[in-house]
DNA sequence: GCTAGAAATTGATCTCGATCAAATCTTCGA
DNA sequence: TCGAAGATTTGATCGAGATCAATTTCTAGC
């Protein structure tokens, strides 16, 4: 029980023990003493639905890990309408490093938990640890892939191809393993109907109908708004147009 | 003439000394002996207007800088219905690190020249610098902010907003310090109405449509259909949604 | 300059998703 | 458990942009 290991493990902050953003996320490029420095200026935050980590053209002081839930990045336009540009899970880094001032504004799609500290902190660890900055460059690329396959959706996919292909982005990120010729998958939805549509570009009839559609094509069954069973993930993958 | 400046001035390759890539791109990021690394495995390439640089799912074997020109990335369904998903100007650096294939094709929007290198020159240059590291995720950020932008176009502009922020885009390229209130821009125009449409998620003819309404407004003038000038650049923007 | 082929514009019509309206389901506090 | 407010679904109609079809304009090679 006194081997060196041991005593180096325990120098990680509690906090971080048992936490997913040191394994998958950005903590993972830190040591256990960048961790130990990290976790003094980190506090952990919970958000309820619908609550607003930053506000759009906010100035940004801070970034955060999630721990859990879902955060949805937004742009709207002066006259109102909105799209949601970016979906983020844990264990996702928030934030939008070397900008003075936030272009999206970002909101708790679901309750979360957050791990945030000062804009000081990071900026102080990315001089000191490349691999942090490696990690998010990593993270960036994932995100803009994410965004191109998106502007592929939004431009060229009609209404049930989008709500298709929206039902095969939430049950790959339920079940990253997901093969397209698997079995039934089931899951809430982490979004209402609104911020459905808003993420799709359509109104949320429209989304309503093509649900109703899948639906009674037997694809898919819907139980009180949010819980869905997919039936036949590789009959939705068809219907998503890929 | 003998002072040491005049000498380390002389180490930077002959091909990096005047390029842009190394004042504004991710080239920056080098001191004199690892330019020198780069460029004996650089090569400059000269395409024609058309030419696939990458296919979609292909192998990534290298990456570039665009010297001059614009090059499209594009992302395709199977039946056929294309979008583009990203424009590059010079001095950009082109390709995605970390990834064995690529998700995207690239194709050149007009004669294009890159300075081209195999994937691991950079892959070594990138252990060595951190500072090229943070060159790539600025651009990685930079493009990410730009593609969330497009995606609002995308998903909740009609057609005239569009095609003016199309406009927009492609006149604050030609003058970065273009001001909303300032004078008459004329430009080239540098992508065929089919490609602008499958950038805008629109067709040709609607393309079409709502340049000649911003024509008949007194918004701008098109002349030879590439040639654009744009009378009023305030009023577009009022016409872009934003 | 002239001309063939390509690119862009214009016109007519149709269709998908938006809009407006009403009914139904869900949630949650009393 | 009840009832009200909000969320979702369903229905009817409308309109922006797609589609199909001619023209017209532009470009490149002679």
């Amino acid at each position: 029980m006194n081997h060196r290991q041991d005593v180096h493990t325990s120098e990680v902050p509690v906090l971080c023990v048992a936490c997913e953003a040191r394994l998958r996320g950005v903590c993972g490029a830190l040591d256990a003493d960048q961790l130990m420095a990290l976790s003094k200026t980190s506090t952990k935050k919970r958000l309820e639905t619908g609550a607003e980590l930053v506000g759009d053209a906010e100035i940004i002081d801070g970034y955060a890990n999630i721990l859990s839930g879902v955060v949805k990045l937004i742009k709207g336009l002066p006259d109102g309408r909105e799209q949601i540009v970016g979906l983020q899970f844990a264990p996702d880094f928030l934030g939008r490093p070397f900008q003075a001032e936030s272009a999206v504004s970002a909101q708790a799609a679901t309750n979360v938990v957050l791990c945030s500290f000062p804009k000081r902190t990071l900026e102080a660890l990315i001089k000191q640890s490349p691999q942090l900055e490696h990690s998010l460059l990593k993270q960036a690329l994932r995100e803009l892939d994410e965004a191109r396959d998106w502007m592929l959706t939004l431009g060229r996919k009609n209404a049930l191809e989008r709500v298709a292909s929206y039902l095969l982005l939430i049950s790959n990120y339920i079940d990253p393993a997901l093969q397209p010729q698997s079995e039934v998958i089931a899951f809430d939805l982490p979004m209402s109907r609104l911020e459905i549509a808003d993420f799709l570009g359509l109104t949320i009839e429209t989304v309503s109908r093509q649900l109703t559609k899948l639906r009674v094509d037997g694809v898919i069954q819907v139980r009180q708004s949010r819980h869905i069973v997919v039936n036949n993930p590789a009959r939705l993958k068809t219907f998503s147009g890929c």
